[in-house]
Order: C-alpha cells, then sequence, then structure tokens
RNA sequence: GCCCAUGUAGCUCAGUGGUAGAGCACUCCCUUGGUAAGGGAGAGGUCACGCGUUCAAUCCGCGUCAUGGGCACCA
C-alpha cells in the first residue's frame, strides 16, 4: 500500500510503487495530458518517476512556475536536437532557461544567419509534431565523458568532467538525440508547442573573454500563444519607447561619430536635465550636503596615490602637457577629499557631507556602450560623507530614506535591494570589513526592507548596498549605490582629531541617488515613454492661434505664462488648428491652449490635455492655478 | 575588446556595376481654416571613411570608424 498526499491535502492509496504519469492519470485524464513533471515531497521529478514509498506529490503543469520553467528548459533541448540534425558537427555546450525563454550555445564551423533560425524553428516543429518520447537514463561518469568525447562533443565531456567522479550523470534522450542534464523534462517534444526563436549572438565558452566564442540562439517559450503574444507585444511596446527613438522624435539630444559614448544635449533635452539637477541640488541641500566643485583633470600622481594609474589607465582618458602628465577624472572621490584635506579637521564636524554634480570620464570598451545608458562622459549625483565607523549605520538609514523618497518623486516606487560583501581580493581588517557589512544590512534591516546579499561583488575597498529600479515595463536599472571605503581616505591622508586630540583616518561613504544624469534620463524617457510629468516636461505647453487675427493675444498669453516660471511656447504658424495640435501631440506637450475669436473676446484659453481631453474655455488665471497644483502635488503629496 | 549585422537627404526607409529615389520635415506661393496631416511649387545627398578590383564602384573585395543585438567589462 503506498498513500500519496495530494496539494488539496486529499490522498490517495495505490496497491504499490506507480510513476508520476500514473498519478496524475488517477486523478484526472485532463490532469495527465497537461502533466509535464511531478513534484515528490519537494523535488522536481520527471512524470516517468517512480514513486516508491508514501510521498507528498503535486503534478506540474504549464500553468506554474516550475511548469514554465521545464518548458523552457525542454524547448531548449528541442532547439540543440534541431540544430544538430541540421547542422552536422555544431558541438552543444550549455542551454539554460532564462527570464522569458532560453538560450544554447554551440560551437560550429560558421555563424548561424536569420535564415538558419527559420529552418531551425521548421525543424523544431517537425520534432514536435513526431512527439518523440523523451527518456532519461543515468550513467558513470567516466563512462558519460567517454561517450560524449566518442560522438565529438569535447564541450559536453569537458563539462561532464568537472563533476565530481562519483556523481551519476543523467542524460536525456528524445529520437535518437542524447544530451547531459540535470532534468526534469517534458515526457515527450508534443508538448512543446509555443515559441519562438529571437536572435543570434556570439558568447564566451564559460563566459570567459579568454575562451572561444561561441555561437548563442535566443528563443522565447510560453505555456499558450496568448502569452507568448503579449510577450511580444510587450516587446514592440518597448521599443516604441526605447530612448533613443525618442531621443530622436522629441529632439533631446544626439551623438555622432566624432565623440563615441558623448551627449550632445539639445535644447529640450537639457531642459530635462536641468529640472531633474536643479531637484537633486535641492536634495543636497535639504539633507546636510554642500554643494562643491573639483577641477576635471588631475596630476598623474594623484592617481598613482589611489592605485588608478595603475589599475585602470588604459580606461581613463590621460593628456599631458608641459611634461606632466594627467588623468581627466574617472571619479569624483578624489576630488573631494583633496577639498576636506584644506584644514585640519575635528571629529566635531563628523559627517561631513560634500555633494557634486561631477563629470566623470571613462573609455569604456567599445561594445559596452549603450544610448545614454552607459556612456563615456557621463554627470554623477555624487556625495561623499566623511564620518566615523559608528556614523556608517546612521548614515546609511537616512541615505536609503532620502533614496526612496527621490524615486517616489520620480514615479519610482519598486525598489530593489542588495549588499554587495567583500570579494576575495580585497583591503582593509576583518573586523573593519564585519563591522561595515553589518552597518549596511543592519540600516536596510531597521528601515523594514527586504535585500539580497551579492557575496563578493562588493569592491575592493568596501562593500556596498546597490539600489536598483524597476521601470514602467517591468525592466530593472541599477542606479542609487552606498558604498563603503576603508582605503582612499587613507590613501590621500585624509584625518582628523579625535576627541582623544589623536589623529584618526575617517570612513568615506560614496552614494549617489540617480547615479549617472545621462542614465537616470534615459530611465526617465523611457518609464514615461517620453510624456513626461508636468513637472519634468521640457515644454509644459504650447499656445497656438487659429488665425493671424489672435496672433498678438495668442502672444501676450504665452508672455504671460513664460513670466510665471512655465515653460511655454508659442505657435503661430500659418496652419490649421489640426496640423498644428496633432504636431504638439506628437511631441507629448502635456498642454495645448487654443486661441481663436472667441477666446481673444472673452480674455480665455481653450485647454487641450496630453491625453486629448478639452477642458474647455478658461481664464488664465484658472489654468495656472491647475499647472501650479499639478506641478507641486507631485512634490510634496 | 570579441562574434554577428547595419551605415543612402534633417528623420524613417526604398534602390542599382553606368555618379540616386519616396514619405515626412524644410523654403516659397495659394489658403485664415475651431481640436491628430488643406493644396501647389522648390531646394536638399562625395550613398560613413580609406585602399583595391573594374573601362566604370553607392553597389564587389579588404581595412578603418560608428551604430545595433549579444558576450566580456563597468573603479
Amino acid at each position: 500500500m503506498l498513500n500519496i498526499r495530494l496539494p488539496d491535502g486529499s490522498s490517495k492509496s495505490f496497491p504499490g510503487p506507480l510513476t508520476v504519469a500514473e498519478i496524475a492519470q488517477a486523478i484526472g485524464p485532463g490532469l495527465a495530458r497537461a502533466a509535464l513533471a511531478g513534484k515528490v515531497d519537494g523535488k522536481l521529478v520527471d512524470t516517468s518517476y517512480r514513486v516508491e514509498s508514501d510521498a507528498d506529490v503535486a503534478i506540474v503543469t504549464p500553468k506554474s512556475p516550475e511548469g514554465l520553467e521545464i518548458l523552457r528548459h525542454s524547448t531548449s533541448h528541442l532547439m540543440a536536437q534541431a540544430v544538430q540534425e541540421l547542422f552536422p558537427g555544431a558541438q552543444v555546450t550549455i542551454g539554460p532557461v532564462i527570464e522569458n525563454g532560453f538560450y544554447y550555445d554551440f560551437s560550429y564551423k560558421r555563424p548561424f544567419t536569420p535564415e538558419d533560425l527559420t529552418a531551425i524553428e521548421k525543424k523544431m516543429a517537425e520534432l514536435v509534431k513526431a512527439d518523440l518520447p523523451v527518456h532519461r537514463k543515468v550513467m558513470a561518469r567516466d563512462e558519460a565523458v567517454k561517450y560524449f568525447l566518442n560522438i565529438g562533443e569535447k564541450y559536453k565531456a569537458e563539462i561532464i568532467g568537472a563533476i565530481p567522479a562519483n556523481e551519476p550523470i543523467s542524460l536525456y534522450g528524445q529520437g535518437n538525440w542524447i544530451d547531459l542534464c540535470r532534468g526534469p523534462h517534458v515526457p515527450s517534444t508534443g508538448k512543446l508547442k509555443v515559441f519562438k526563436l529571437m536572435r543570434v549572438a556570439g558568447a564566451y565558452w564559460r563566459g570567459d573573454s579568454k575562451n572561444e566564442m561561441l555561437q548563442r540562439i535566443y528563443g522565447t517559450a510560453w505555456a499558450t500563444q496568448e502569452e507568448q503574444d503579449a510577450y511580444l507585444k510587450m516587446l514592440e511596446e518597448a521599443e516604441k519607447r526605447d530612448h533613443r527613438r525618442l531621443g530622436t522624435q522629441l529632439d533631446l539630444y544626439h551623438m555622432q561619430e566624432e565623440a563615441p559614448g558623448l551627449v550632445f544635449w539639445h535644447p529640450k533635452g537639457w531642459t530635462l536635465w536641468q529640472q531633474v539637477e536643479q531637484y537633486m541640488r535641492r536634495v543636497y541641500r535639504d539633507n546636510g550636503y554642500q554643494e562643491v566643485r573639483a577641477p576635471q583633470i588631475l596630476d598623474r600622481s594623484l592617481w598613482e596615490k589611489t592605485g588608478h594609474w595603475q589599475n585602470f589607465k588604459d580606461h581613463m582618458f590621460t593628456t599631458s602637457s608641459e611634461n606632466r602628465d594627467y588623468a581627466v577624472k574617472p571619479m569624483n572621490c578624489p576630488g573631494h577629499i583633496l577639498i576636506y584635506n584644506k584644514g585640519i579637521r575635528s571629529y566635531r564636524e563628523l559627517p561631513l557631507r560634500y555633494g557634486e554634480f561631477g563629470s566623470c570620464h571613462r573609455n569604456e570598451p567599445s561594445g559596452a556602450l549603450h544610448g545614454l545608458m552607459r556612456v563615456r562622459g557621463f554627470v554623477q549625483d555624487d556625495g561623499h560623507i566623511f564620518c566615523t565607523e559608528e556614523q556608517i549605520l546612521p548614515e546609511c538609514e537616512a541615505f536609503t530614506a532620502l533614496l526612496q523618497k527621490v524615486y517616489k518623486d520620480f514615479d519610482f516606487t519598486d525598489i530593489i535591494y542588495k549588499v554587495a560583501t567583500r570579494p576575495k581580493a580585497r583591503i582593509g581588517s576583518d573586523e573593519a570589513w564585519d563591522k561595515a557589512e553589518a552597518a549596511l544590512k543592519t540600516s536596510l534591516d531597521k528601515s523594514g526592507l527586504q535585500f539580497s546579499i551579492s557575496p563578493g561583488e562588493g569592491a575592493f575597498y568596501g562593500p556596498k548596498i546597490e539600489y536598483s529600479l524597476k521601470d514602467g515595463i517591468g525592466r530593472v536599472w541599477q542606479c542609487g549605490t552606498m558604498q563603503v571605503d576603508f582605503s582612499m581616505p587613507g590613501r590621500l591622508g585624509a584625518e582628523y582629531v579625535g576627541e582623544d586630540n589623536a589623529r584618526h583616518t575617517p570612513v568615506m561613504l560614496h552614494r549617489a541617488i540617480v547615479g549617472s544624469m545621462e542614465r537616470f534620463l534615459g530611465i526617465l524617457i523611457e518609464h514615461h515613454a517620453g510624456a513626461f510629468p508636468l513637472w519634468l516636461a521640457p515644454v509644459q505647453l504650447v499656445v497656438m492661434n487659429i488665425t493671424e487675427r489672435q496672433a498678438a493675444y495668442a502672444e501676450s498669453v504665452k508672455n504671460k505664462l513664460l513670466n510665471q516660471g512655465f515653460r511655454a511656447i508659442l505657435d503661430l504658424r500659418n496652419e490649421k488648428i489640426s496640423y498644428k495640435i496633432r504636431e504638439h501631440s506628437l511631441q507629448k506637450l502635456p498642454y495645448q491652449l487654443v486661441v481663436g475669436d472667441k477666446e481673444m473676446q472673452a480674455d480665455t484659453v481653450a485647454v487641450r490635455t496630453r491625453s486629448g481631453e478639452d477642458l474647455g474655455a478658461m481664464s488664465l488665471g484658472d489654468f495656472t492655478a491647475r499647472l501650479q497644483s499639478e506641478a507641486d502635488a507631485k512634490l510634496h503629496g
């Protein structure tokens, strides 16, 4: 007798051992058809798995996250099978599940083309139609290595060779195709119905740039066609709000060949920038920071002291003049330390907070550049806090709260927190690391926040908190950071006189909220799809006349609005009002004011909102009151 | 930096071994029209750059630069 407990709490008894598939069949034929795998006492297994004793059993279907993952994993195997059948000599490596799909890396004598992808998809469809049963086989490790070497799969053999010798290896086969895999997999290829190959790209073997480049094919796979369609639709939407496309359409900025990775901000883009910068400036001012400004280039000897000359020379822009070498600053901290160092500091001054909109340049690898998101010249909302070890905790706590408020003002409410801990290569005593890591974690705990740990991901000079935000379409961007630094103050000779009248080295906290202004503006553009809230909109409204008769009135309306501090433009062109409205709608202006004879006579304006709503005629006073409350609500609501 | 693709008018994109085309934008003319494109005319390009092949190259080959998709990198 065998007792099987099901997820709903009920139990079923069976005369003897049986497979997960048989259990599903016993529950119902519909479930049996949908079954992709089983969960036996919490462990995912194939439907062919034999349950030998009493157990908790759940049937995994495409509806569950685990089921979807198995679907994707099996689809990656399906693709590998199709590739190897179509392209003899292609070697398999790994094919994991990723967000929204999967990929598989191959080694092949020539690159795959888009036409190849179409052929592979077609072959996959054939294999699905054939509904090949998927079977699992266990082999001793050395036997498996031999097997794969025999069939010319040297990458696979290398992977298996790295598994401990006493661990049995599971292989999965479908038709006459076999791959190493932990599993579980779907019972047959017929279960894999909804997938699409997306693109082919290069990827290094084992993720190491010293190794050869493999060819990675990315695919997406879903439980239902509707879900896949929705996903593809979402990608289309994302493309429409791509900051590079909107940057051109809305005339915000451009980049060109003569300055790769550097931005030419156009008037509208720079206005947007200024809204963010002025806002952040108030944040500095209201939170105990003093704004400073340090030089753009500094002597080589300074960068030797910080270690940058030795470690990052190729990634810095350097210049020399009159037998002296300089580096364009890749970061702002040394400058701030030099300001701190001027004069004798007392413990009474700590924590001392400097802030700067610091312009930095880093010679990023050409392949890393990406629109505004990764550039060679950028401005950080950088801040450095000089403090004692005891002050790390309260400073971190206050910083997190401040960052949350700022993100909220920019309409981001979903924040992801990570603590990056000590890497193998590091400086500073273990006690100091213990203290700093604990301070970072405690600060998040005290703020009541969930966070994950990225072990070993901290900087060589100290641990950090990484703050990422989720945008309007669910993408995650790391922006904020809080880093503890035990190194640089000492290297550059920063000191303070303690209560004990002795000299001490302060701890330095590096912190940024928006991170790179360029990147943050890129995120803002995409988050709002170019339709910025009123307080950020580069142009808040346009005043348009209907005929020449109202030109002077329209101009006086615009001037009044400008004088009240609103960002208004005038459109007196000899065009139909519908044409003007179309254009300014495409430019996503928050408000459009129409003035014709009626408005001119009544001394009013007809107001149209960005959403297309016609608010009718109102006095200028009523309209500005509306603008004022809308802009204020954003910042103080 | 690595793999692959791309680079034609301000923008979006066609196209060809015999020195180039559309739509929008721009200029001028007509039109003065009430909430997402009124009509006409015109101007605008060393086809990314360099070197080859060819009688002839925007097109073919090689190289360079830039951009895009990934990988690697991100103090």
